[in-house]
DNA sequence: TTGAAAGCGCTAACAC
DNA sequence: GTGTTAGCGCTTTCAA
């Protein structure tokens, strides 16, 4: 109530009050069963009474455990990307996707998961508050090829799990969805709607993730007999699939299918192809990516490739607490099936 | 390098291995200056040979901080927006600009900036967290009239700032744009551009950003002589915005003049209405509010207010680490003046 | 079922 | 300038 220059109520003086022991109070506040149901409602009025709140530092200090995981985004250094790291990453529908599905499962076991944006004046700061013992693991969005940070936090022994295959190989778990299947699906509807001359827009092509989509697309579009796989490259951004698809009509003004990387670039081509006086999906037809929230919002709205992502990050929040409990254990990865998602575009 | 089974290295082992006291070490580790620099060195190099991070848990259990504080975005309860809460959070460029500008002041300090989302699921986690100590203070934002968090921890005797006013009196700090002073601006422009029906596309009016815009308005159409003050209730999205537009034009086919509430929004406004065949700004004219990125991804770009939210965000962090260094002080509070951005809309 | 006592790893007086 | 020592608040054996 007053400034509060006094300390807060620790266990002891919890303890004094009830007349028990402080291992008493302790047991009360873990819920150990082995306490008398009379003495522990004597405990709780005292904690009540006291406002008596667990010191977490005392605590982890001797548990060695914090009951806190971090989702850390990380982005390896500043590549010159027309908008930069932190509007990205506030923009995107999908960090939010994960967020969701992470609470999810941490949520019921009164784990608190706390987010971390490491892009490079960040990321050293990052790495120190993860080995400091601050959390008992992390979730990482790492997606670009080079980005040294998990295997970086891998050497140091700090618990990890990937939102996507790694660039290069590191000795930990990753939750990934079959790229090349949902590219696949995507090709293969456009041909079925006869088009003949299907291109892609791209993310950056420093990302597994879009290295996979355009390898996808390669294949697919060769399965249906077309000789050439025209191309722009993006970057996952909504102004970065207007560019792209602006390109792209000038490059390819014969274009009549588009696949499109992600939902948000989706949306921005989408907007440029119809202010180019194209019809959708008449002369052109779009699919995008992930199903995110952005795909309901285009005009007209998108057919794209869905991504489970909340499953993802939940089944990434499984994976990590297995590998705090049983570090030994060797890794294991998932892989996630997607699902062709039919709206007005294609 | 191999399956950690063993404990990491403590202050101890260190200051063994340099054949010093643990007093020693913990003064080279904190940076005091009074240790020969000869001494230092060997020090140095035995913390480089172990391996060596402090522990977190064991600093702070004798210091009493973290050097961490909070970002915590609140949301006091469902209010069945059509966009769920993360993705809102999580798909509007103001979080990241937040991030940004705290980020700025706090990384020079060392301290490290966690983001906390406390959706009604998830705030008891969030209340927990911050009241056992995990960090010395928190960053509030806080949107709605009726959200109790805000004097839940400032009660709770957790440093708080908030990043606009309170809807309920809360003996804390907070940072604010002048609200009214920016609606004023791109009133007085669009009545400067001859427009004799100027209406508005207002926030959720449970939030007291979005009432001060709308009080704002109405006191500057009444300025212009305008008699009435149109508007539609959004919820800050771009989705939203369409929606509202949509219902704006149904209702007063005449306007000339939209001033909407946020960027995000205006964006939304801006495709209805040329979709319903007006001309920006020929026949309608229309004025945002952030200056975020969403105001340059606009078609045409749009003429917007701008709120310096980096800077906002940079004083907030400056206002909480006072409040932490001297609780005593009373709460002071900053307002910002906002600036007309004028681009192609208006 | 409960209590006593021994730390967890670190910092901060206080001597030397 | 350096070492000794006494805790910070909690959990967890181990006895009782």
């Amino acid at each position: 109530m007053t400034g509060s220059e006094t300390r807060p109520p620790t266990l002891e003086q919890v303890a004094n009050y009830a007349g028990v022991s402080r291992a008493t109070v302790s047991r009360v506040i873990n819920g150990v069963q082995t306490v008398d149901p009379e003495l522990r409602r004597t405990v709780e009025r005292a904690i009540a009474a006291t406002g008596y709140v667990p010191n977490l530092a005392a605590r982890s200090l001797v548990t060695r455990r914090t009951d806190s995981i971090a989702l850390v985004v990380s982005e390896p250094e500043n590549r010159g990307y027309e908008t930069p790291f932190l509007t990205r990453t506030f923009t995107d529908p999908y960090l939010g996707r994960v967020t969701a599905g992470a609470q999810e499962v941490l949520r019921p076991l009164g784990i608190h998961l706390v987010i971390f944006l490491a892009d490079p004046p960040a990321r050293e700061h990052v790495m120190r508050y993860l080995r400091q013992g601050h959390v008992d693991g992390a979730l990482l969005i790492s997606s670009h090829v080079d980005d040294p940070l998990p295997g970086q936090l891998v050497d140091l022994g700090v618990p990890c799990v990937l939102s996507c295959r790694p660039g290069q190989p590191v000795h930990t778990s990753y939750v990934d969805v079959d790229q090349r299947a949902g590219v696949r699906m995507a090709v293969d509807r456009l041909a079925g709607l006869g088009r003949r001359c299907i291109a892609t827009i791209t993310g950056p092509l420093d990302m597994p993730a879009a290295q996979d989509r355009l390898a996808g697309f390669r294949a697919a579009v060769a399965a249906h007999g077309q000789t050439h796989a025209p191309y722009v490259e993006g970057d996952f951004t909504r102004g970065g699939g207007e560019r792209a698809a602006r390109a792209l009509l000038a490059s390819h003004p014969d274009v009549d299918g588009v696949f499109v990387a992600n939902d948000l670039m989706a949306d921005g081509a989408l907007r440029v192809i119809q202010e180019a006086g194209r019809r959708v999906p008449d002369d052109v037809a779009v699919i995008g990516f992930d199903d995110s929230t952005a795909a309901l919002e285009c005009h007209p709205p998108l057919s794209t490739v869905r991504q489970p992502v909340e499953e993802m990050a939940g089944e990434m929040a499984q994976l990590l607490l297995t590998r705090i409990r049983e570090p030994g254990r060797s890794p294991r990865s998932v892989i996630f099936n997607p699902e062709l998602i039919l709206r007005a575009s294609a």
